[in-house]
DNA sequence: GAATGGTCTATTGTCAACACATTACAATAG
DNA sequence: CTATTGTAATGTGTTGACAATAGACCATTC
């Protein structure tokens, strides 16, 4: 068999999800919007049951806020004291994540975080900043799955979705790429200390 | 109008969530188990619908882990690992909330918490351990919601449900109230270094 | 006998219609 | 004119029926 690239396969709720996330972050549904499900049906050509459980998803997520009877609407930003702990909170994840993967990274693995940081550099140029959040996320995702699966991913997702939500417009300098560079550079030395002080600098 | 003390009016949804926490913390419905819609709704006297969103959201939390058309299921236990990072996380989040109250919990609350200890004592010597566990977590929820709102709720509950999935058999000694009882009194006494050293000895 | 392929059943995913709650607005009483 | 109550419209919660899928079982082939 030829070894073509495994195409990833979505589920229908998981696409709707990826899209709602992007209308979100990219600023297109500001905080207080509210999300109409019959509408939201017709948008994606579906019934109201798939988007339902979306919504109850990213509500989990902390993109939605959801009220009985009273439907959802996109959450507004954290207190800064909350945004503060968060911060702290993903770091010690990330912190754990970049301890864990330390000399245990495969060629496939460095591969495909090359992969990625070449596309996170092509959308930069393309300015298409809301592709370069969804590739920068990606990127600590792959970190974050290796080190500890989806159960670690599951906990960790809600972290950077609020704190998307926080910045609203990425500050989308090319540093962006020297950043994640970096702490691949660490991991391919095997040098822990340096990736854990990469990963801080990138998380603020 | 009579000042009558406030009965908590919950969900049907919220209603279904918290029984079957119950049977999962409880032990009744141990890792592994399946869980079937067809018979659960037939169990709460319900459509699958809502059993359906309950199953998302307990997945949401770590109880249950769900593959596509495969059905949901109960979860295992975690890596030592990752359950020392969660417990680690779980503290930095007490720490906050604990830190935050100090000197801004009124005299209600204090009666409200003084009032969980009560119940907490009660199901103790009843030896209805499944309600301890419960009420131990309340205790905890409630400060977690006057320092966050339900905000810091969210993303705090996944680990605390993580970690009674982890001890199976909650040690219910009498410590457990005495634990309680000496974060209080720190939180009474508005000293907040003693406070985060008693949630930190709670927390294990 | 092991492996491949094809049914069959149990269970989940989706849908459209109905029941109910909430909100906004209009009608009425004071 | 203001406040309260009744009513209509909008949108969510729930339901039961239908479609699609995964896993088990059996037959067939090499």
């Amino acid at each position: 068999m030829a070894a073509t690239k495994p195409t990833k396969i979505l589920s229908v709720k998981d696409q709707i999800a990826e899209q709602l996330r992007s209308d979100i972050i990219s600023g297109e549904m500001p905080p207080q919007t509210k999300l109409n499900e019959k509408e939201l049906a017709e948008r994606f050509g579906l019934s109201r049951g798939p988007i339902r459980d979306v919504i109850l998803q990213l509500t989990k997520e902390g993109l939605l806020i959801s009220r009985n009877n009273c439907g959802a609407s996109v959450n507004s930003v954290l207190d800064p004291k909350l945004q503060k702990l968060m911060i702290k909170l993903r770091r010690s994840i990330e912190e754990y994540a970049v301890t864990e993967l330390n000399g245990s990274l495969t060629d496939q693995n460095i591969a495909d975080l090359e992969d990625i940081l070449a596309s996170l550099q092509d959308a930069l140029e393309r300015e298409d900043y809301t592709e370069v959040t969804k590739i920068d996320i990606s990127f600590h995702q792959y970190l974050i799955y290796q080190a500890g699966g989806e159960e670690l991913v599951n906990i960790w997702y809600p972290y950077v979705m609020r704190m998307r939500l926080n910045y609203k417009r990425i500050t989308s300098s090319s540093e962006c790429v020297n950043e994640h560079r970096a702490i691949l550079e660490a991991l391919k030395a095997q040098d822990s200390a340096t990736a854990i002080k990469a990963i801080k600098h990138n998380i603020k």
